[in-house]
DNA sequence: CTTTAAGCCTGCAGGC
DNA sequence: TGCCTGCAGGCTTAAA
């Protein structure tokens, strides 16, 4: 579920019932998360009021009256709920001064759960070493320009390295490479700049869009209402094996979307014109 | 140093 | 129906 656009939707979703709002309860099921959730969380949060939140890549902090925030990552099957029946795997519950309930929920436990000062957030280990935001000014052609510079890694790997920029996963490399035209496969390094000019665009609209959407929804919901997300339809590239390419007037001139395993990793391409 | 592969954990879809 | 395999949105670590 979570890459950036999710993430992003997720807290907004959670903005709306939790800011200004007291924590009455909390109770955690099981504390074994990608890492340990730290002795001491309940007594940490209940009581507390809070009072924002923040998104860094595909991570969330829930910031606290009390100098402290909640880091929150999702990991590869996270979800949160507000208002629901407790679901299995619901490893963390919060109950509001207004009754209303959010759930963590993890099948696969790849999330976590931390504390962190407010004032120290960006210097949390799993903080400290990502990228620039995408969607700020501070992602650019310059600093894309710099950070693949003499890279030997596929453009499809470098994207998807969190410190080159922070937030992208697997399906919105994919886009943006597709509405970029630029294959996969190709070295980061050998990149020219016009290509970098054209890439930068694609990777902010295709987050942007998608953030509009609501997020991409697999197999879960997305939404903590238990909305869907709906950017899944505009997918043009990931998850399309074997269909038409958007750009191609179909076969024979082109096989359409191809798939192949890169860094352990599916991708989708069109061979015709990602060149 | 850089880049790849394996591993973490669970659930689901597809093949037999 | 039931078992087995492969696969999945992320990230870390060990290995090459």
């Amino acid at each position: 579920m979570p890459e950036l656009p999710e993430v992003e939707t997720i807290m907004r979703g959670l903005v709306t019932t939790l800011v200004g709002r007291r924590i009455a309860r909390a109770s955690l099921a099981r504390t074994d998360l990608r890492w340990a959730v730290p002795d001491g969380f309940v007594q940490a949060i209940v009581g507390a009021r809070v009072e924002g939140f923040r998104r860094r890549g595909k991570y969330m902090f829930m910031q606290l009256d009390r100098r402290v925030s909640v880091l929150i990552h999702l990991g590869m099957s996270g979800r949160m709920t507000i208002d629901r029946e407790p679901l299995p795997h619901q490893h963390l519950t919060i109950t509001t001064d207004e009754g209303c309930t959010i759930g963590f929920v993890d099948p696969r436990r790849f999330g976590a759960l931390d504390l962190v000062a407010t004032e120290a957030e960006d210097s949390h280990r799993l903080i400290a070493d990502l990228g620039p935001e995408p969607l700020e000014l501070s992602f650019n052609v310059a600093t894309l320009t710099r950070s693949l510079a003499g890279k030997a890694t596929p453009i499809k790997a470098a994207l998807l390295d969190q410190s080159v920029v922070a937030g992208l996963g697997n399906i919105y490399v994919s886009e943006a490479l597709f509405r970029a035209a630029i294959d996969p496969h190709r070295l980061a390094g050998s990149l020219g700049r016009a290509e970098l000019k054209c890439l930068l665009p694609a990777i902010k609209t295709t987050l942007t869009e998608a953030i509009a959407a609501g997020g991409s929804s697999l197999r879960d919901y997305v939404q903590p209402s238990g909305e869907l997300g709906y950017f899944q339809h505009e997918w043009k590239a990931y998850g399309r094996a074997g269909q038409p390419c958007e750009r191609c007037p179909g076969p024979p001139a082109c096989a359409g979307i191809v798939r192949a395993v890169q860094a352990g990793r599916a991708t989708f391409w069109c061979q015709r014109t990602q060149k």
